[in-house]
This record gives structure tokens, C-alpha cells and sequence, in this order.
DNA sequence: ATCATGTGTAAATAATATCTTACAGGTGTA
DNA sequence: TACACCTGTAAGATATTATTTACACATGAT
């Protein structure tokens, strides 16, 4: 989840979804200022972490728009919260 | 200080010190179990990012000892916290 | 048929991050 | 002198992430 968010593309998705609500990707794309196929890589890795989620929907001329949200997640980071996390981290494995 | 925080070793270390308290860099590269010189390059990164300190100081016997100890860094992370931090990006760069 | 819209993904490249190895210097003690 | 501990960093190899370009496929309208 942390890693999701250390992504300047990826905190913006985020934001842009949480302020003006949900979008599908092309609008999103166009929206945020990145190729498609980029924001896809990005979505991926969000929907990945659980941050956003999407829905497949049809438009009203028919075309398949996949709309994407964003959740309502909550983490706070402090010394104590990560020293108890880390506890969930495999002994001594990486990444 | 998201990307500080999306590694496993760094996120080790932060809970390290903020159970065990401060320590010195050799020393704490032999309880987490890393190489000093891959536990340096994590702590510059840390310190770069205002979560943990350093402390030079001299041991009994005369040695240079670098101490490390945690800030009291807190940080909430939900969709509003994040839409109100992606205002101060920079409009469009990255990294 | 062609164009404009939407979807997804594979492949190649570019840019970063990570990790190891090796070096250089310091102090104190045997 | 040699050894044990401490410090730092630079160079190179490896691995991961990010990005672009190109492709394939679908729908509705011209």
C-alpha cells in the first residue's frame, strides 16, 4: 500500500478520483495529462493495494466505460504503527 | 516520505528504533541483519526524509559512534489527506 | 468502409532503486 | 605492526519501475 502511494502519477489518480468523484479511464487520462496506457499501469497497481475500484458499465450510446473509485481507506503513520506492522513483515525477506 | 517508507528494510528499521530506542550503525546492521554499507544508503534515505536523526558521539574507549533514533513523524493517509497533499505537487513533474 | 470513441495488453526502452564489493580513514589494544 | 572495532563512500552489477509505442478488438455514427 505504502509502495502504491510513493508515485507522484499515482497520489495524483487518487486525488483527482477522490475530489471530482468517479471517472472512466480515457476521461481520466485526458484529465490527469498521461497516455492511457500509462494510467492504466497505475490503476492497476492501486486496485492492487485496494485503494481504488473499478466497475465495468455501459455508456448510453453502448460503449464499455470502466469506472474507476477510490475507497475508503485510512492508515496512519507513526513510529508505534510501523513498529507493529513490521511484525507482519517475513523475517528476513525483501520486497 | 512515501517513498522512504515503501521498502521493507527501511520500514525495519523505523520499527527497530522506535522499539529498541537509538543505536549506532554497526550495531544495528548486525540485529537487522543487513550489510552496514546497504543500512547506510536506507538511513540516508530515512534522514533525507526527516524520520530518523543522527548523533555523533564518542564511546568510552574513544571510538566515533553515528547514533540513529526515530522522529515523532505522525501522518494520516485517507483520500481527503491525500487530495489536500497533491495540491502542493508540482503541476506536472515527476519523481 | 472509415472515423471516433471506448477497452485491454505486449514489447522494448529509459530511468531508478537496490545491493555488493572494495576501498580509505579513524581510534585503542595486544 | 597487526588486529579489532568504528566511520564513510564510490564503483559496478543487478533488479525493479516507469514510460512509450504499437497492436488487437469492440461499438456507434458518417
Amino acid at each position: 500500500m505504502l509502495a502504491a502511494l510513493a508515485n507522484p502519477h499515482r497520489l495524483r489518480i487518487v486525488a483527482t478520483l477522490a475530489t471530482g468523484g468517479r471517472n472512466y479511464v480515457s476521461q481520466l487520462a485526458r484529465e490527469i495529462g498521461i497516455s492511457r496506457p500509462l494510467l492504466h499501469l497505475h490503476l492497476q497497481k492501486l486496485e492492487a493495494a485496494g485503494l481504488v475500484v473499478s466497475q465495468l458499465e455501459l455508456s448510453p450510446d453502448g460503449k464499455a466505460l470502466n469506472y474507476f473509485e477510490v475507497t475508503d481507506f485510512g492508515l496512519e503513520l507513526t513510529p508505534a504503527t510501523i513498529a507493529q506492522a513490521a511484525k507482519s513483515l517475513t523475517a528476513h525477506s525483501e520486497q
